[in-house]
DNA sequence: TACGTTTATGATCTTTAGATCATTTGGAGG
DNA sequence: CCTCCAAATGATCTAAAGATCATAAACGTA
């Protein structure tokens, strides 16, 4: 069962739909994590860069974590469209 | 075989390790990577906040990748003291 | 369609990361 | 000790992220 997704592909997507999961708005997921909604807006959509501690604000919001493991290990195919 | 790390708790240590690994100085690895010696040895310590966009972009080099998964899934032992 | 809620955008201001250069500290060998 | 290379610090400047507020667009649903 896949429970990776790649980043950067996918991160404002993982975001997106973890809240959702949760049944979140992106206001609940700002009191919550401390970034505020336009953030939100803007790191779900993929605009723009963000800074590494608001991510993690979210994601630590959301119960997800960030890992970094070496490229060649796996395929590709292994982790792609988890969170289609 | 271990092949994971938490983040950020590990974060500049493993790039540090991947990067000796492969016998790069930090100019080496600035020169591939795009973002400069200075801010190397910075994320390397651990000090400081950082853009995705430059961890990404260190990692990229040094061929490591980041992944987000559910905190839920799997031990913290499964993963702990990889880049020791 | 009209209302209420959620999300996106837009403007301004503050803060901070990163570029850039110069200097310094620290190790390893000679 | 003295070099040489690598890594860290420090100052300044620029660019970009995030805070903040206000508003607009989207979306669901009564």
């Amino acid at each position: 069962m896949k429970n990776f997704v790649r980043i950067p592909r996918d991160l404002g997507h993982a975001i997106r739909q973890a809240r959702r999961e949760k049944n979140l708005t992106q206001a609940d997921l700002a009191t919550r994590s401390g970034v505020w909604q336009e953030t939100i807006s803007k790191v779900e959509a993929g605009r723009g860069g963000t800074k590494l501690d608001t991510i993690l604000a979210l994601l630590a919001a959301l119960d997800l974590e960030l890992l970094v493991r070496t490229r060649s290990k796996g395929t590709a195919s292994d982790f792609d469209n988890i969170f289609d």
